[in-house]
DNA sequence: CTGAAAGCGCTTACAG
DNA sequence: CTGAAAGCGCTTACAG
């Protein structure tokens, strides 16, 4: 009933232990007549590696870099607690794993970053990337030293990371529509956007999904021109106020990108009805916002999830074996009623 | 740089290693000096315990066994493929993993299946539960024996077991109201609701939970009674077609349970506008239905999510550690453009 | 191309 | 109450 060991198997197989694992761990310079009997042995036995102990023997550390942007903005703040519990928490298991901060979507300080890493001898990086031919050859030069790379919420150049985690853009844009789309329950409708930059590719795909949806599946309504914010609240508290007391009768407002704050206030000061509003990622005050009842819906991508794909997928790259069954990700909805509770993890009990 | 081991920990102390794990382990029969020192030796060194290595020592394995109600209900053959998957991918780490059947929702068959589990020598178990007085002696034998009991999407009496890991219903049934609400953009409505039986203590509760958001919150709604369905397509079917022909002007269709395959079935058919539908679990048929355009949102509660998480919690539990770091749990909205990909798990490049 | 042996960081008898 | 030693399943030099 015990798993079949090494051991056993270089027994059944009639060959040294040190041959077995030769043959278990393509190591070479093996006669085939060795790895044909260890194969059948393997499989007859059922052998499966013991990662843990192998681990352990080779005194394997695994040396993780999250390369984040700094700045106040809550998402990012929100990455940051979620990575240094997570990291807190793998310490037991031979995990050591940093924050790096790098100055926030410039790509010039994001490539300086990169550079600095390429000495300090991490076994992995999760990057929130830019789309810049400036760090092609940074990350060519990380990934030839071994280095596993892969994106975190926005993604680097495809050719030189190894996977990418953050939500589809374009179908959170489109998802934001769909609903914004069934709020006007057939009737007529114009909605005011907002985007941060059209420099800012999750921006420019939010909207885009948003407006083929609308486009496509809801023609009484009409997307106006998106105001251009810079994701600054201030900017974003004038512009609302503005939608509000047009006479262009809006009746639903979206923000693509951040700045929430002064949306949320303005519509708060508002007096009378006010347009149905859609923005995007749960912090605290789109939270408060949706339980006050002054917005209607938050389109989140799960940075508590993308944090912890970052963990597994990283370890699987690293190690070179699958990863485990993850969840998957994709654009969540928040109403007023399925809110997370406040604290981050509280499944047991005492 | 490297972290300190426990031989560290007992020189820096002055003591063995076999009185340093005696402290470290809490295994008794310690002086209080030793027991200061190396305290203080641990504080000052940052000892972590290398758990791998302990696991390894011990030739811990975490016997696992999963119990999941019969039947073909596609929700349960999803938690199913989630659960063989997750176990597959665990077995490298000690982990073995079994399903065991027991036949749908009769709380005799559960006891038994449960008293069958009793000399089986599991470390966790994770149960599909019902509210019922005669799981608990079962349940206490199981607890008395080491074993973690856990609920999973459906909760046991409180008293015996360690945690639940399943959405809150109520909270499902308000997500479903407050989407379907906004769906009537302010204007009146008869709402049609479906549920398996009002005994199925995840159903009323979904039903409460709607029901009392659209009370509060949508006073020209009206939430016509319930139709009992038995979670039968067949019933579903006929309820549905009644419901979409009678000349009451139902605005909105809400099941509450299962079946939905014969409550679809009758919408594609029918002709004309549609009301607006919702529905719960993400499933192979509820899914083309939201692509297919015949429902507007599935309730879904993320059984990868709940199997991915009981997995994390059982082994916390058995371990007497901290649960990692894991995405909370709440329910899921799926529009046609939110849905996940087909595949299980798919992050990865090739 | 093959094998014997030390060591990874722990736990578990066993002997004092 | 304390310590020395074997062993968990592997990897890694090292010697042939």
């Amino acid at each position: 009933m015990a798993s079949p060991t090494l051991s056993d198997v270089a027994q059944a197989a009639g060959v040294s232990y040190a041959t077995a694992d030769r043959v278990i761990n393509n190591r070479g310079n093996v006669a085939q007549k060795s790895i044909d009997k260890v194969r059948e042995a393997v499989a007859r036995l059922g052998y499966v590696r013991n990662v843990a102990a192998a681990n352990l023997s080779r005194k394997r550390v695994y040396r993780l870099a999250f390369l984040i942007p700094t700045g106040s903005n809550a998402f990012f703040r929100r990455i940051r607690a979620h990575i240094l519990q997570t990291a807190d928490h793998f310490k037991a298991d031979g995990i050591r794993a940093q924050i790096v901060d790098v100055s926030a979507f410039s790509a010039e300080a994001l490539r300086d970053g990169i550079v600095d890493l390429i000495r300090r001898d991490f076994d992995g990086v999760a990057i929130v990337g830019l789309q810049s031919q400036l760090l092609e050859t940074p990350l060519e030069e990380l990934r030839d030293q071994g280095v596993v790379v892969i994106g975190l919420v926005s993604d680097l150049p495809q050719g030189v990371r190894s996977a990418y985690i953050g939500i589809d853009n374009i179908v959170a844009g489109r998802t934001a529509a769909r609903l914004t789309g069934m709020a006007h329950a057939g009737g007529p409708g114009k909605i005011q956007t907002f985007v941060g930059s059209m420099e800012a590719r999750d921006h420019a795909e939010r909207l885009q999904g948003f407006c083929d949806v609308i486009a496509a599946d809801f023609p009484n309504l009409t997307v106006l021109p998106p105001i251009l914010t810079k994701d600054d609240p201030s900017e974003l508290h004038r512009a609302t106020i503005s939608a509000l007391s047009a006479d262009t009768r809006v009746t639903a407002l979206y923000n693509v990108g951040a700045g929430n704050r002064g949306l949320i206030d303005a519509i708060g000061k508002a007096a009378g009805s006010r347009p149905f509003c859609v923005v995007h990622e749960l912090v605290g005050h789109s939270k408060q916002a949706l339980t006050d009842g002054h917005i209607d819906l938050v389109i989140d991508q799960r940075p508590d999830v993308e944090v912890n794909r970052a963990f597994a997928i990283l370890r699987a790259l690293i190690d070179d074996r699958a990863p485990p069954p993850l969840p998957d990700l994709m654009p969540t909805i928040y109403v007023r009623d399925n809110l997370p509770a406040e604290t981050l993890n509280d499944t047991m009990e005492a």
